[in-house]
DNA sequence: AAAGCATATGTTGCATACATGAAGAGCGTC
DNA sequence: GACGCTCTTCATGTATGCAACATATGCTTT
């Protein structure tokens, strides 16, 4: 169902494991900090170490897990510092699939963007939040498959699993008016796009990006401390 | 220490096995499509097959190798398409890192960067292509370290592998010509950085990059036919 | 002679066993 | 009573063995 839409660019994992165990990672089961050991992994997926190592070791390389030698696998939470890094990423990166899909014609993503903000119109006046969060999600990763770009498609969506991106649209969208403004937002790119206008685009996919990793920012959530 | 600035964030590399196949693929020591048998570098490198296969998988989703499962690994050369997109990214995460640097203050980074054009000048005058190509390299990455961002470092040395750079560099400073324009591209990035302009010193990388793409992409080693 | 099939081989994928090293508990000493 | 040391325990890191599968070879059949 919507898991097709949310695990998108995923559908092309052979092996499930790396999946699922990043599932638990993301979905927070496991306490930031915790220890995963890998016994427990085997055990829970009936596998044996060997291909649970392989997962942990990549989802070490992604920065979800940090593994200290003859310790263990631990849950690595993203520091406040890193979670800026990321956002400049994203901006960037988003501006840069918004001018390409600006510079194509009239590809079936637009439709799915249209119909996304008539979704999210309503949504906002609803205040049906859940709803929100998921059409965001779907609106930048439309329009970042909208890029054409394979490989940026690649890197966007480690970066995204980086950042847990879903934990913090949740707690964003539930700030007042934030879902008004990022629904303008959202308009102004299509619009820009529909355009052909790629400069615009990337402006506007910019200014929203920054804006929303101001409010994610804002967000106590996001614990100053570290 | 100057292997230091080269390879740059690969000091992080707690096994020194991932980053040596990893030389020996982007050496070009095996064939493009050639198989890499796990016994042989299991051999090679004096260790079991399992560590080789850990440091295979992660190249693999580094997209260095392909692992046909049950048949084997394989060198893996990006597509000419591949190579476009790569260099939308580069263009695009560079740009971000020339604005990054350009809104920090008067660091290291930016004598290093003199230095280097200086030298890259002389380079260009006794058309040293090979020293000209190490500059090269050591210019984008000081302007990367120098964005003080580590995520999009370990972004950015990603999309490198990926792109196999240093093969490509060698190519296009061999263009007549070539040394000189990027030379006055190089020292254009320069001044807007150290003028604190973000936005013209990410409008000048970028031009730099798109035109260093458009030299790489018209080589002829740039196979057309793939 | 050509096509199809069975067999053989070589490689990967996974499981298990063992070695290595780190953290913690318990004991002895100051 | 507190500190330091040793030993135990447990988890990881590596090696090896075995099974599964894809490819290639040679044989049989038409």
């Amino acid at each position: 169902m919507q898991d097709d839409l949310v695990t998108v660019g995923e559908a092309a994992e052979q092996d499930g494991l790396l999946y699922r165990i990043r599932r638990l990672v993301l979905g927070g089961d496991f306490p930031p900090g915790a220890v995963l050991p890998e016994a427990f992994l085997a055990q829970e997926f009936d596998v044996s170490r060997t291909p649970i190592r392989e997962a942990l070791k990549q989802l070490q390389h992604e920065g979800l897990v940090e593994i200290r030698p003859k310790v263990g696998t631990f849950v690595r939470e993203p520091t406040r510092r890193e979670i800026i890094e990321l956002f400049q990423l994203k901006e960037s990166m988003e501006g840069l699939a918004a001018s390409l899909l600006a510079r194509r014609g009239e590809v079936a993503e637009l439709a799915v963007l249209r119909r996304n903000l008539e979704e999210s119109e309503m949504a906002s006046l609803t205040h049906d939040t859940d709803a929100y969060a998921r059409l965001v999600h779907e609106f930048h990763w439309t329009i970042v498959r909208g890029s054409d770009n394979t490989k940026l498609v690649e890197h966007y969506e480690r970066l995204m699993n980086q950042l847990a991106y879903q934990r913090l649209v949740l707690r964003t969208v539930e700030h007042p008016g934030r879902l008004e403004a990022s629904t303008r937002e959202h308009r102004a790119v299509l619009e820009m796009i529909e355009h052909k206008d790629p400069f615009g685009a990337e402006s506007a996919m910019r200014n929203h990006v920054h804006a929303s990793s101001r409010e994610a920012l804002s967000d106590p959530a996001t614990d100053p401390r570290r």
